[in-house]
Formats: structure tokens, C-alpha cells, sequence
DNA sequence: CCGTCACTTGACACGGTGTAAATTGACACA
DNA sequence: TGTGTCAATTTACACCGTGTCAAGTGACGG
């Protein structure tokens, strides 16, 4: 499971990844994945011991494209806690679609496998650093709206942009992308953001 | 399938119900509610014809239970535009975790089941009336936030209250019931209506 | 020539849904 | 006293997808 030719193990993951991200709902099973990789079924559980596994590797290397480091920097340097908030969400919203797929996956398996449960859970829990750690700035700068605590701040904030949410506005609402982002914004400084004030 | 004693058909409803509301995150499968109503397997499925139909007919029943109805009547009835967002929130707010269990059930069967699927989203499209008309009534009193027009207004409000979201806040972020309607209320309101304002 | 390594083929168990057929027991009405 | 019907029972089986197991193949390296 771990000196196996690494060459295919990706090719496994990308499969997966491919299959998930050209739609079809749920379907994606074991041996699509295989036959996608161009192996048959028994091999892929050489390399994944279930499926869980597979889709949680999958979102690993997810993550190793899309460098979420990167795309993050620009809300951790923002100059204010207003800037930090509005990159984070943009950062964020950016980032949902491409991960929309694998999310839906892991989402489905989330009450039927505890592994893929806790990796979730694991993801949505550092996707809350953020939003604390964009409400604190708000804090320090003294603009957090008076009327919440951080903590309560935070929940919504992290509530506000679940990829459930994104999901419903974009696919059941229509709503375009930058829409989604806008909008995002806005709504989270009406909410907690001290209202008039400073430049 | 409709002339069949109703009584037998009542108490596998109930019996699903029951298991659900019980807790047990996903099991329940046609054999435990089989056991609870007293029956055989196969007499449950001579009373409907797959797990999906059985859900959403248990849905119809609880929905007899529980009477919407009444309980929008305050939102309905209420004097002000203001007055009828916080009462729809209020409503509904009290209505989620009574058939939290039931929408569970139906949701995860909704990307794998087309009836279930349309029967969840005809429920969630009902209850965005209900939000439409709640920011309508907004509108015509004026109050309705400048920065947003009534549709998109509804999309937002229709988002927030989300059963999911309802979900998150309670079971992930520990929010105490009451502490879940109050917020929803102050965000809605900071969201929507208008700022500096009459009586 | 031998081993080993990645992979293949084919078979099978399990759990859950749904189908089918023959049987039982009660009640009704003639 | 039958005869019909109707709910429900028992037993068996098909289908799907996941996961397991064992034997076989073929290439490559010492």
C-alpha cells in the first residue's frame, strides 16, 4: 500500500477526480474509477483499501493542485480587518467550484463512513480558522459589530459559506459565480462590520 | 395500494417516524420498520412500493401531524412587514427540528432517488414562498434594504434558513435552539431591512 | 533460471432493496 | 358447509456495489 508503482496511484486519483468532476451526481463506483485508469477493479484496492480512502486521497491531492497556501495569502496580508474579511471570502468562494465535486462525494459518504466524516469535519474545521481568524482582525480593529462576540461571529460567518450555501445559490438560485462572491461579501459586512464608520 | 387496511398503513408511518426521530443517523432500513410496525418485510412493501415513496408519504403524515398551517398563521397575520419576517422566522425556526429527522432521511436519498429528490425540493420551494412573501411584505411597507432587489433578497433568507444551516449551527456549533431563532431574527434584520427607521 | 512485483482473472460473501409465488387464517355471504 | 377474498406470512431469489481471496501472468533484474 505504500511501495506500490507511486505512477499509478495517481493515475487512480486523477480517474477519480476526472469522473466526479464531469459531473455525473453520485454513480463514480470502484470500477468506473478502474476502468478510467485503465486497470482493473482488484487493482485499485491495491492501492486504496476502500473507497472512502480513495476519495479522502483524493481530495489530498486535490489540494496539492490548487495550493490553497497561495490563494489564501492574499486575505492573511491584508492591511485591515475590513481588507482580510473580504479577501478571505473571495479566496474562499474562488475556491468552492473546484473542490465542488470531490465536496459532494465526500458529502454523500459523510453518514454512511466515519473516515470520510472525520475528513470532512477535518476540512470544515480549518475552513473555520479562517473565518475566526478574519473576525478577530475585524476585532483587533476595533470594527467588529458590536452587537455579536467573535465566537457567534464566526459560527454564522462560517455558516454563511458553507459550500451548501454556495451550492443552493449558484445551482437551485442560478446565481453566477461572481455573483455568489459579491454578494458573499456584502452580506458579511452588513453583518459584521461596525456599521458607520472610518475609512 | 390504496385499499388495503389503513391502519396497517398508518402504523408503518408511524413506525418510520419513530425509528427516525430516534435517532439512528442513517439505518433504518425497510426491515427495522417492518419489526416496529409488527409486520413482515414484504407486508410493508405490499403497502408501498419502495423506501423512497414510504419516506415521502411519511413526510405527508407528518406534515398532517404537525399543522403548518397554523403555526405560519402568526406570520401571516402580522401588522408589519418587520413583524412578519420575524414571525416567519419564528415559525419556521420552531418547525425544522421537528422534522429535522424526517428531512435527513429524504435528503440523503435525494441524489440517488429522482422521487425523493423532487419531493425535498417541492418542500423547500413551499417554504421559499413563505420567505418571498415575508420580504414582499417588506417591500410594500418600504422597508425592504436599498442594496437589494426582492429576489434576491429571497434567495439570501431562503439560503440562511436552510435546513442545513439550521443543522450547523445547532449540532456543529452547539447553538441552543432559542439562541438559533433570536440570531436568525438579528441577521435577517440587519440583512434586509432597511437601516434608520421608523417605529 | 529464479524470484519478485504489479497487475489480472474469476469467484465469492455481505448487506440492502425489490420481486415473486405459494401458504395461512380470518371474515363474509349464501 | 363451503367458497371467495383479502391481509399478511414464509421462503426464495435477482440485482448492485463493496470488499475479500486465491491462483495465474508477464516483465524485469540478479
Amino acid at each position: 500500500m505504500s511501495s506500490e508503482n507511486p505512477e499509478t496511484r495517481e493515475r487512480i486519483l486523477k480517474a477519480a477526480l476526472d469522473l466526479l468532476q464531469a459531473g455525473r451526481g453520485q454513480g463514480v463506483r470502484m470500477s468506473d474509477i478502474a476502468k478510467r485508469a485503465g486497470l482493473s477493479r482488484q487493482a485499485v484496492y491495491l492501492h486504496f483499501p476502500t473507497r472512502a480512502e480513495l476519495l479522502i486521497a483524493a481530495t489530498h491531492h486535490l489540494d496539492g493542485l490548487l495550493d490553497v497556501g497561495a490563494r489564501l495569502r492574499p486575505s492573511r496580508t491584508a492591511a485591515s480587518g475590513v481588507g482580510r474579511l473580504e479577501a478571505y471570502i473571495a479566496a474562499w468562494g474562488a475556491y468552492i467550484p473546484e473542490i465542488y465535486a470531490m465536496a459532494r462525494a465526500l458529502l454523500a459518504m459523510r453518514d454512511s463512513d466515519a473516515a470520510a466524516a472525520e475528513a470532512w469535519d477535518r476540512r470544515m474545521q480549518d475552513m473555520r480558522e479562517g473565518c475566526a481568524a478574519a473576525i478577530d482582525a475585524l476585532a483587533r480593529d476595533g470594527r467588529l459589530a458590536p452587537e455579536q462576540t467573535p465566537e457567534e461571529a464566526t459560527d454564522l460567518l462560517w455558516t454563511l459559506l458553507s459550500v451548501r450555501n454556495w451550492e443552493q445559490l449558484t445551482q437551485a438560485c442560478g446565481w453566477p459565480q461572481d455573483r455568489y462572491v459579491a454578494a458573499m461579501q456584502a452580506t458579511a459586512r452588513r453583518l459584521f462590520v461596525a456599521a458607520g464608520a472610518p475609512r
